[in-house]
RNA sequence: GGAUGGGUAUGCCUAGCGGCGAGGGCAGCGGACUGUAAAUCCGUCACAAAGAAACAACGCAGGUUCGAGUCCUGCCCCAUCCA
């Protein structure tokens, strides 16, 4: 269920009530592709920097350990040890992700696995019944996220396909949800709107998955490639089309700067992998900006990565003992990369729900938007 | 003193067995990454250079050869073993 409590321009502060709790948005999802954020990371960290949905992939699970282990083990929440929401991702994005490893059919989707390379079928009834048995809190509808760039042709088939998909999943996940030994029989499911580039392809797109009826609704298909410019009109022309009372969901998107964008424009829901993934790569992010911290002039900076940020890290370790961490190629220096960086996503979000509330959010948005541009501290 | 094995570029390690204008790794330095096949990948790493051509450099000195890091001789170092 989503509450919508106020609008600042098209911007949305709200909250979805869920059987795992509320959800306050726009929120930034942490993502843990197998159940874990890479880098170590625990769920009990998560909860120290304020993380309120974690992200798992249908996917990944499927291969290793296998949905049914996880279903035998009491689900994705009792497995990896956490108690608050979890949105699954379909498997659609490995439709994009691993293009060489697969291939495309009316019914589904071949994958050869990249563990060990057995042939996996999935298409929107075994999506579907995965994340059942993953028991997460929402799922994701089973899709193509088509490549960048792509024809209009291609693009206008794979979105009907991608539509008739969603029929599927939704008549699938109904019945799962009526099962008796469903984990999880409140399972929500978001649709996803394709269409790559194409303005009326997307806005078509959205009239035809809104008549579903979901319980919220996804961007696909962007930060793929093309252009931030086009990715911003691209939101701003479809969001629209979509309900105001349900979640928007803007996957895989992005960098400080696309969210604070993406907000302005109506989307509620956010992740990425790259918090977790720069910061395993040496990067930190600050209200400066963005700094390398493999640099060899943090070498003797014994400053914590960012002053005034509440952080555990930065209440403790400084920008050089990080760097020696990440040289010496010690865990707990990605560690503390990553629990930085998700820090900071999480506070940022908290900082956009405020200055929506009150009303400030453009004001907010241009004095971030200068703070990245500002040279490092 | 004798035996054996070695000395390869900018710091370290290493490939090489007559066509080398010398390959790779580590370390260093820089960059990329957007619903994670990513603690990964890419670039750079003698001098000079916008780039091209050309040129320096395999412990040292000679020799054989059209051609030597590679073969021969002497010497200098290093390691291990024997006195």
């Amino acid at each position: 269920m989503y509450k919508l409590i106020c609008r600042d321009g098209s911007a949305k502060r709200g909250e979805v009530s869920t059987v795992h709790g509320v959800i306050q948005t726009p929120v930034f999802m942490n993502v843990g592709t197998v159940g874990a954020i890479k880098g170590a990371v625990s769920t009990a960290d998560l909860h120290d920097i304020g993380t309120q949905v974690e992200l798992s992939n249908t996917y990944h699970l499927h291969v290793r350990p296998g949905d049914e282990v996880v279903k035998k083990l009491g689900g994705l929440h009792k497995f990896m040890v956490w108690d608050k929401p979890i949105l699954t991702d379909s498997g659609g994005f490995q439709v994009f992700s691993l293009a060489g490893l697969r291939k495309i059919k009316e019914e589904g989707v071949y994958f050869h696995s990249h563990v060990d390379g057995r042939k996996i079928f999935m298409g929107p009834e075994e999506s579907m019944r995965i994340q059942s048995n993953l028991a997460s809190t929402i799922a994701m509808a089973f899709d193509e996220c088509a490549p960048h760039p792509a024809t209009r042709d291609y693009m206008e088939k794979s979105v009907a396909r991608t539509t008739r998909w969603l029929a599927r999943c939704k008549q699938e996940i109904t019945r799962l949800n009526c099962l008796e030994d469903t984990i999880n029989p409140q399972q929500m499911l978001f649709g996803i709107n394709q269409g790559g580039v194409f303005e009326d392809i997307r806005i078509e797109h959205a009239k035809r998955i809104t008549e579903f009826e979901l319980d919220g609704y996804a961007l696909g298909g962007l930060a793929v490639g093309e252009s931030h410019e086009e990715m911003y009109h691209i939101i701003e022309k479809t969001v629209p089309y979509l309900p105001v009372d349900k979640p928007v969901y803007l996957m895989g998107v992005g960098t400080p700067a696309n969210i604070l964008e993406a907000v302005e424009r109506g989307v509620d829901f956010f992740d990425c992998v790259y918090p977790a993934r720069n910061g395993r790569h040496g990067h930190a992010y600050t209200n400066h900006g963005k700094m390398n911290l493999l640099n060899a002039k943090y070498e003797l900076d014994s400053d914590p990565i960012e002053k005034d940020c509440g952080c555990p890290v930065c209440r403790r370790y400084s920008r050089a003992y990080i760097r020696h961490l990440l040289k010496a190629k010690e865990m707990l220096g990605l560690r503390l990369l990553v629990t930085h960086n998700l820090y900071f996503y999480n506070k940022m979000m908290e900082e956009i729900r405020e200055a929506i509330e009150k009303q400030e959010y453009a004001e907010y948005k241009r004095k971030k938007l200068a703070g990245f541009e500002q040279e490092e501290m």
